[in-house]
DNA sequence: GGCCAAAGTTCAGGTACCTTAACTTTTATG
DNA sequence: CATAAAAGTTAAGGTACCTGAACTTTGGCC
């Protein structure tokens, strides 16, 4: 199990979705959460994370949340690095908005070959960030987590560091309000609703007194 | 099954391929050829071609080659479209060489969605054909066959229309002869090695008396 | 026209992924 | 802490694709 193009499409997914909901802070997933974000079978989900403890990419118990292995979790990290980039690079290169764009990034991240993504990074500079906001990690695996908190967290002016892809409608939303990564809002000034989706970041000091 | 994103990508291929037999006036393949050029069994091949018959898009008589029916030729056209756009954004806007783009496109089109696809076409200004001279089917399923001919048939100043991508390694001598679509050559000066890779136009009337 | 090699098919069986239904374990809660 | 709902697993079975081995058909050749 050397590199990502060993794993089906599917486990792919799996690594993947299991490596991002424990991201942003939350626990390790449940095979509900499994069924849920793959749109599968709660038996599915069983079914296939045994397969991926067998290859030795999870930790698995019986009726317990499941965890990426040290393999898993960089091979993980590597199927991220890859749809962040494919959505940076739709959004940039192709006039994708970025509402539309995890869908294709989705598919195309199984089929597109190293050589490719590492054209794709090196074309756009080696973006540190995809356009919700989400860092990308390097070839190496490191990824730098921006410490940001929600607006109900924050007071007075933030920059936004990132929104939540997993609702188009709510990133049309935001986008169409002016929040999205790099942009000053502030924090009293974030809808409730779409606060859960939104990180952010108090603009530093007194570096600028606007 | 009314686009092409209904079939499986093994389906996908073998119309594809089904299709591109006949392309340059070789007779309909033989279950031998679909195996080579799939690389799969020819026990594997009988049973998917069975599939497709079953629905609907090929004919298929036991021991006889396949041809498809025109459902089938309407899928394998648009996956062809898909293929030969995809070859062709890797090498203008991604620095590939025409050698090394096939393998990468064979994955890549059975990924990308309909809408990238138009975009990719779009963004390319409506290319007419892809880096090997190969004519790529407009979206509502035209076709522009040149005709041309094999430089063996021809005499003095020809242009290339047309190399071969079957090869990579012939790929790579012809690009390194400046035998490549659009450029002008003498019939007679192509190495018998490539001869039958390459396909050639005479250079019109009194056009070009150089 | 019969024979044989090549081509093609059938058969048995395997893997990955998926589904529904029945069952078990966990957990929340009164 | 008993119990019911929620979560999770097991079981049975299905589809797509693939393989090797045994068998059948085809087509070229003497
Ligand atoms: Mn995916
Ligand atoms: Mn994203
Ligand atoms: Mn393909
Ligand atoms: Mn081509």
């Amino acid at each position: 199990m050397t590199g990502v193009d060993d794993l089906t499409p599917v486990a792919q997914d799996y690594l993947k979705v299991i490596w991002s909901a424990t991201e942003w802070g939350d626990p390790p997933i449940t095979s509900k959460g499994l069924a849920a974000r793959l749109h599968t079978s709660a038996a599915g989900v069983t079914d296939m994370v045994k397969r991926l403890a067998g290859q030795g990419l999870v930790d698995y118990e019986s009726y317990r949340p499941v965890r990426l292995t040290p393999a898993g979790e960089r091979l993980a990290v590597a199927m991220v690095r890859r749809h962040r980039l494919i959505e940076t690079f739709l959004v940039r290169m192709l006039g994708y908005d970025w509402a539309e764009v995890h869908d294709e990034a989705e598919a195309l991240e199984h089929a597109a070959s190293e050589q490719l993504i590492e054209r794709i990074d090196a074309l756009l500079g080696h973006p540190a960030a995809d356009p919700h906001g989400d860092p990308i990690p390097g070839a190496d695996g490191t990824l730098r987590r921006p410490d940001a908190m929600r607006p109900g967290e924050a007071q007075g002016p933030c920059t936004v560091v990132r929104v939540s892809d997993a609702d188009p409608a709510i990133l049309a939303r935001c986008r169409d309000l002016g929040i999205v990564p790099g942009a000053t809002v502030l924090a009293a000034e974030v809808p409730a609703e779409l606060a859960s989706a939104v990180w952010v970041e108090p603009v530093s000091g007194r570096a600028s007194p606007c």
